[in-house]
DNA sequence: GATATTATTTGAACACGTTCAAAAAGCGTG
DNA sequence: CACGCTTTTTGAACGTGTTCAAATAATATC
């Protein structure tokens, strides 16, 4: 069921993929020289991964895992909603860095709804569930309204998200535009947030959550 | 070089092609169907359309010229910018309401950076054109603060895609959920606009079209 | 230790999108 | 009509992701 031997071969084709992922690019890595070059068989590797997006699958859970490391690390000593979302989101793109040149293939297997990959899905609730906590966690020790603090890291988890879209398609050097962005952004939600409690904002940042709610599964 | 007959058969591959996706769907329309359906062989089928993909364009383009058509008839005697809005989007959805069930191949096809169906990239350049024009026409004759003006069309365009994107993932009978996005955002974002010139929002928003414009390009 | 059961491995085979060299058809010019 | 040139058509071939029945190795049961 689960030896200790199958998990090391298991392992083993990962890491064999996601190190010519980074090297060659998605696309250029063919599951036969996944294969090849870790070893196995063609069918072995099917074995242990059904499809190719699968090995993505456990590529994204591994970047959260790696922004979570290094938010956490970023966050300690940084106060500020603005600073602690700029660590947050900041951590994410050099937890995704080495990948960016294969982005828009990693896209087209991930949003596609009924992927295994697919960010929204059933398959990747825990890594959502995952990046939404860094959220929180960015959020904690802020001063946000309380009627807004529920919904607030799923939407920052969204916004994110938006940043990654824009960051796939980023073709300047380093990325640097969306590193602008980011330092652009983070600011002005951290304002948003400060003025939702006026008058004149809260009841439409009221309506936009309950129109969020309404229209959510 | 352009000869009738030409046309006629690219025109016979396409329009077999649009009335596969629709009925099989996306994934399980293959070129060798089409060309067979279509009475050619699978190499001239390829000779008109470089790809898979170039059809999805054609499909783009078609959509948003259908787009064009409804949103405008829909838009006459519409005033007022929440349900001209409404009107716009609904509009989109209308016309693209036929390939639903193949919006996940759809985004998979499109979304890709090096993709030439991309709806950021070069080839839709004349597409999105198009579709930014739309939303041009839906705030002629709508108050706008000028400064928001210019760049208006473009970001609600880019909301626009938003919706489409949450539309792909609407699994609810005929999309109503995301029906009920449009009806509670349209609002939302004209009383955005309306106070938009508020002492206390304003400044956020000129932040952030000058955020938008130096991101860009 | 022998045998049955389960886990793992294998590589051939399939269908697909795509490419390409060669053939065929169409066209203009003498 | 005959000749060259371009446009169009063809289907075999390639490499891909994926499937699968069969073979092998590991483990459990007696």
């Amino acid at each position: 069921m689960d030896h200790a031997k199958s998990a090391q071969t298991k392992a083993l084709v990962l890491e064999t993929a996601l190190a010519m992922f980074r090297s060659k690019g998605f696309a250029k890595t063919t599951m036969r020289a996944i294969a090849t070059e870790a070893g196995v068989s063609l069918g072995s590797a099917y074995y242990y991964f059904a499809s190719k997006d699968e090995l993505v699958l456990e590529l994204y859970r591994e970047s959260v895992a790696e922004q979570r490391v290094r938010a956490t690390t970023a966050l300690v000593g940084t106060t500020g909603l603005s600073d602690r979302l700029k660590a947050a989101v900041h951590s994410g793109l050099d937890a995704l860095g080495p990948y960016h040149h294969f982005g828009g293939a990693f896209i087209a297997s991930a949003l596609p709804p009924q992927s295994a990959v697919n960010p929204f899905g059933e398959a990747s609730r825990q890594a959502r569930g995952d990046a939404v906590a860094i959220f929180e966690e960015v959020i904690d020790g802020t001063k946000v309204p309380a009627f807004l603090r529920p919904q607030l890291p799923e939407l920052l988890w969204l916004a994110y998200m938006g940043v990654v879209l824009f960051w796939v398609y980023d073709r300047s050097g380093d990325q640097r535009r969306t590193r602008m962005l980011i330092d652009g952004a983070a600011p002005l939600i951290a304002k948003l947030v400060s003025i939702s409690r006026l008058p004149v904002v809260r009841p439409l940042v009221e309506e936009a959550l309950a129109l969020k709610a309404r229209v959510q599964a």
